[in-house]
Parts: structure tokens; C-alpha cells; sequence
DNA sequence: CTCTGTGAAATTTTTCACAGCG
DNA sequence: CGCTGTGAAAAATTTCACAGAG
């Protein structure tokens, strides 16, 4: 392993890869499949190459402009969330509706108004939009990113929000990766991946 | 649909908590059905009977003390989330290597020192840690609460850490979400579930 | 020789479909 | 009757195992 870290970085075998994402190698090399060939019989598949397949087939190649509405302390935590960038995604646009919040720097971004926020999706081309305010909201400013044009909007908000069929929605409950915990915890099984 | 939601709130049948979670019926049916008999024949499911039921399953019905470790803005998103509480956590505990930090007051409770770490675990029983420190100091705060006997840790810092395999671990990555979303919106798919 | 790519087998998950309870 | 609970069928996923490329 060691000897292999230091000489050998560019190919790993679906053997290693397996290991490292803790599954079997059989199952590693079918999918991987499905991209096309990329490994070389007798030898591996080239790290390089690999990656940037993989990204390319997740989107990782575009850059995804995403824009922040609601900036208390989860919105300020994701506007300094390091690792979006290098992910593809490009927070552009930083939205609340407290006017005394309205105006404020906030790193490279100065925070806008929920009013302006027609234009600002059509000037910055905004493809996700981001909710991290109270629950109350939530719909509201689901509805206004939808009528704004934003077809995929991440909820942080803990309540449902509903939006039309074309616009692709995902919730984040932070209460459920502690319920997953616990739920282990309780039944003493080891964690799985 | 409005009739049963103004007389019949107290049970639901299959179909209707299919139609609700975007599944097929029959599989509500069997899932259930792992919970033992919970339903009646002609009738549907008692919503009531049915929550309590699933709750005791997932472990809600204890109270799971919990400790926050960094207090930057993701942590502080973290001590006022509403709903932990609903869904049976109770945060016992803010810890923060900063000295400046230290000592203020949030909320109910106030921020104690890192080095307390062991104290505060023992003396409030404290079952599972949060990690939202930076990235550079995920290990190390993950060490000490395995050392402090936290036997679950679900970690919001963008880096891996390891842990004894007795303990549990989880990450939480919010660009991961943001992922699936772009993936979907590049391959024009409506979301499942 | 080693390690991929892939049919075929095994296993798991999901759906069907219906007997029978209330 | 309506709707559950559940065997049995169907579909999807995972693993095995090996021919053959490099």
C-alpha cells in the first residue's frame, strides 16, 4: 500500500478502489462500465482519466451559478462554505429580506433584496436556488425563486414546501442525519460506508 | 380528499400514505407490516397508533443529549434549529476552543471549553457529538470526543476523519446536495421522491 | 500473469394479486 | 364491501467467475 502510494498514483486497481469505498471490486468495475471502457486489463484504471470522467458525467465540468436567500447563521454558513467552488458550484447572488441585513458585505457578495430578485436570477443566470430561512418563509420564497425562473431549489427549511412539476426540489433535514445516528446507536450496528 | 381530511383525520389507508410518500401502496403495506399489525382490515391505519409506533422504532422516544463542537456560524445555525428537540435530540452542550467564545451565553445554555470536553460527556451523558468546526480541526476534535466516550458523531466539516470502529460516525456534505440537484437538472429527470 | 469487462447466478427489493379479517 | 397482510412473481441490484486483453 505504501509502496504503491509513493510509485504508483496514476492507475489503481478495482481492487483498491473497492476497498476504498468499501464495496466489492465487482461491483466497482460494472459500474464503472457503464462509463465506457477506462480501465487497461492487466493494469488499472488511470486516476486522471477517471476523474475527470466521473465529473463530467456529474456535472462537476459546468459551473453552477447558485444564489442564497435568507442569511442568518445557516445562510452565513453556507455563503462561507469552503469546497462549493471546487465543486462547480459559484455562489452569485446572496438574498434576505431584512432590510438592515440588505446592503451588507458578505465576502465578495453584498446582500440583496428578496425584491430585486427577478433581475438578479436572469442577470447571473441562476440555476439553484438555496432557502436557509425560517420555516414560516419557506414556501414564500420557494414560490418567488420558481416565478424567477430557478428550476432547482435546495430547502434547509424545516417544512415542506411544495413547486410546480418542471422545478426539481431537494430538503435537507438536519434532524434526520441525527436520527440516523441514533437509530444505530440504538440498535449497536456498525455503520454502514 | 377534503372530506377525509375534515372527519377522518385518525386513519389513513395504504393508498393514501402511498399517494403521500410517492411510493407504490404495496410497499407501504409490507413495510408496515416489518412494524407488526398495525392496521385494520376495511379500515386503514391509525395515524395516531402508526406515529407512536414509528417513532419507538427510530428511537424518538428517547432523549438523545447532544453536543455541538465549534460555534461558527454553522454551529450557531445548529444550536437554533428549531425541531431538534421534536424530534427527540437535546442539545446539552456548546464547545469551542476559542477563548473569545468561551463563556457566552446562546440561547439556554453557554459556551464551555474544549478542554471540559470530558467532563461535560461524563457528567450529562452526552450520546452523540457534532462536528462543525473548520475542516483543519475535524480529527482532532474527533479524537477527543471518542476519547471523551461519544459514541456517534456526525460531522459537517468537509474533510474525512476516522474513528474506532465502535464508534459511529456520519458526514454531512452540503455540496453533496447541491450535486444531486445539478445532476438531476443536467439530465432533465424529475426528482424521485 | 494481472486485472478488466461482462454474461450468468444469487440475492435483495419491489410489485402483483388475492385470501380473508373486520 | 374495503383494505390489510402476505405468499408468489417480477424487477433490480449485487456477486461470482472466467474468458481474454494488454
Amino acid at each position: 500500500m505504501l509502496e504503491i502510494a509513493d510509485q504508483d498514483v496514476t492507475t489503481a486497481s478495482s481492487e483498491q478502489l473497492a476497498e476504498l469505498a468499501g464495496v466489492n471490486a465487482a461491483k466497482v468495475r460494472k459500474d464503472l462500465s457503464y462509463l465506457g471502457t477506462y480501465g487497461t486489463r492487466g493494469v488499472g484504471y488511470m486516476v486522471g482519466e477517471l476523474v475527470d470522467e466521473i465529473a463530467a458525467e456529474l456535472g462537476l465540468t459546468h459551473d453552477w451559478p447558485v444564489a442564497i436567500v435568507g442569511l442568518g447563521n445557516l445562510g452565513h454558513a453556507l455563503a462561507n462554505y469552503r469546497g462549493f467552488g471546487a465543486r462547480g458550484f459559484r455562489v452569485v447572488a446572496l438574498v434576505d429580506t431584512d432590510a438592515a441585513k440588505v446592503g451588507r458585505r458578505l465576502g465578495e457578495l453584498t446582500i440583496e433584496s428578496l425584491d430585486a430578485l427577478d433581475a438578479i436570477v436572469a442577470a447571473r443566470d441562476v440555476a439553484i436556488g438555496v432557502i436557509a430561512v425560517p420555516a414560516a418563509a419557506a414556501q414564500e420564497v420557494a414560490d418567488r425563486l420558481v416565478a424567477a425562473g430557478v428550476g432547482s431549489i435546495l430547502n434547509f427549511a424545516p417544512t415542506v414546501v411544495t413547486v410546480p412539476e418542471h422545478v426539481t426540489l431537494r430538503k435537507v433535514d438536519l434532524a434526520t442525519e441525527l436520527q440516523i445516528l441514533s437509530f444505530y446507536q440504538q440498535h449497536r450496528t456498525p455503520t454502514p460506508v
